[in-house]
DNA sequence: CATGAATGAGCATTCATTCAT
DNA sequence: CATGAATGAATGCTCATTCAT
């Protein structure tokens, strides 16, 4: 699943980079405020700072900036990612903290993440299905630690299980964007973390001794 | 938290329960295929069977419809639901039970469902605090199922962990249809209640001897 | 000119004389209220206390109630002007009465003079012809007056004077609604008509002893 | 009373008046042959010379072209007769060379004026008290005038007098307008002219000396 | 490269009128 | 005679996209 070509008038490739991240940074902001089909195309370029002309030199459509916005954003969500795991943690500890950092990642990108679950469905098919192999690359991640985990014996799950347990991962960060509404009044991001994370380590059969050991509290 | 009023300009009771009811099946149809932005009113006035000058008659505004159509699929939920639900079970088989119909009640209502899910966010503020209000109901529903378990000594949570516990089980419901591109190709229904009701469980702390001793498997 | 024929589907001309009262008198209310174009047929026949089905059956069309509006406010005005008139007065006095009388049915009558004026326009040429046939029958009876005045030797006018001064007449009893929002916050109706019927009494070249040895003050 | 500020698009400032003095031109036409509810905004598109698009980045709503015509026609009309007035003039001869000008100006405006006049009742209530307020303006430039004319003697009014004889005087110019269907026929612009200010002065009390001395006959 | 004026297809909504009951 | 549900042409307005400067 190669990535989109979004056409561009424009030669200098510095310069697209450039515009295109005002662009996203605009866009995430607008479609937040009033969703993808509630902001036009003319607040994109404003809120991005140049005229309505000159965002066409770096689009092709509307929906290319949809597309960019969500590109940008799992972009994002691995590289702030990355920077927060601990490579030297192990076990447990380790998948503890893989988990909590991705939820405190999708805590401070929560427009944006928002955003890109509630408008990727007017993607088009293309579009939509390069963005959804993003998601599935983020889920391997977490299947590859789960595997990592069960072939060292912390906890007990079949393969269909390990899928399953890498979808409710998954969920469990995006529903703290999703359902803000009544979760982030209920929890602060401290709590989310370490109940959900409690509840999935549960879920995932882990032993006893192994669970909770050294995590924090 | 009161049902909003929607304003038609026919006044037989009946005639307005019925074109209302044609509105929603083909809104509830056009919404799903091309999304709530993607679709006319003449659209929906068309497949419901009637003319636009007609459609206007049983509805104040487009936004109405998709207010109908979130009110209705609520309602039809905890109709279907209901009448799944065993009364003569008791304790785990009973929770296992009441989650699993939930599941299968989303699935058959797969469609309504997403469309809800996904465009309620098109909604004014009033009505759409009041589907929120619904969707906390049901979360109530819930969460009486799992104090009465929790009272009976079958699983050990405090307030906060029930809370939580039950929205992950409302959203493992919703996730077979926002996610189901995926998740639907890894499992079939009887597979994913299965497996996402055991993990739940077990999150949920259950007594060993306790989960899974009669359950269907 | 002969009066429009307003077709209607009942017979009973007794009931269509009641209905067709009821629909001039909620129409003059409503055109007054939001002119003629801002109100719907549906509102008339509303507040004439029947249904929009009902109200087809006494009229043709929408510009139907507008001609029964203007024809019957034109038939009120003369009633209510006879009525007022003195039959014992003689000269200048009889003169003055009549135009005094004049800009006090328009007093009375100001909401349907206002939409007279204000919606005619909007009429077809026939009903319209037939509206400024009858503004004419008015303007004939101050000539009358006026010439009678001339041939007693009270006023100085030649024919074309004349008739523009009961033109003057008039357009003086309409501004009295026309441009009520600054006329009606200077003067009251009785200092209206003392002073427009002086400086029309004036502009008729009256003879000094003749103009306001008996008037009213 | 700030003049309404009308919305556009298009930044530049010389074409928006280029373009809003095309619309005006257009909604002047329109509006006199069909009424402001019998014109569309397509059509006042199209006879401007652009589409319905191009129409709306100079201006926010349709009422803003009735707001665009009556300013404009205000502008045009005190334009004109300052061009008009004969600044040598003095006392009765420069009184009945400004009111003769008025009138004179609303001929050649007949349909400008009407079309103010018959339409402006369709304004919002902001936009009509501007209006309001400029035709306010014209009168006070009569009251001076008449006000010079009585300190000089010339004319015995009081100053209740002199408001209502302003109102006649404007009056008297509208009439030419809006009664032209039987006004034109009678007389021609000379005559109605010298008729009616004829009427007018001696309604103000003139001095039998000062009138008509060196009139024009 | 940047600008922004121009375009017109498309949409939600209204309302006079009809006609079956 | 009365009712009111149904109709659909018509309208004000929006907005993604283009292209001449």
């Amino acid at each position: 699943m190669k990535k989109k070509q979004v056409p561009s008038l424009v030669k200098d490739q510095r310069l697209i980079h450039l515009r295109r991240e005002q662009i996203v940074k605009a866009a995430v902001e607008l479609f937040h405020q009033k969703g993808f089909h509630g902001t036009t195309t003319r607040e994109v370029a404003q809120t991005s700072g140049f005229s309505i002309g000159t965002l066409y030199e770096y689009i092709g459509s509307k929906e290319d900036i949809l597309y960019l916005v969500c590109d940008a954003v799992y972009e994002e969500i691995v590289e702030k990612w990355e920077r927060l795991v601990d490579e030297n943690l192990h076990g447990i500890n380790r998948l503890y903290q893989i988990i909590d950092a991705y939820f405190r990642v999708v805590h401070v990108m929560q427009n944006e993440v928002l955003v890109m679950y509630q408008e990727s469905k007017s993607l088009s098919d293309d579009a939509l299905n390069y963005v959804l192999q993003k998601e599935l690359s983020i889920k391997s991640i977490f299947e590859k630690e789960l595997r990592a985990c069960r072939d060292a014996g912390l906890i007990r799950l079949n393969e269909e299980e390990i899928s399953l347990a890498c979808h409710n991962i998954l969920v469990a960060g995006h529903m703290w964007t999703f359902r803000r509404w009544i979760v982030q009044k209920e929890y602060d991001i401290d709590a989310y973390c370490r109940w959900q994370i409690q509840q999935l380590f549960r879920g995932m059969n882990m032993k006893a001794e192994a669970a909770f050991s050294n995590l924090p509290t």
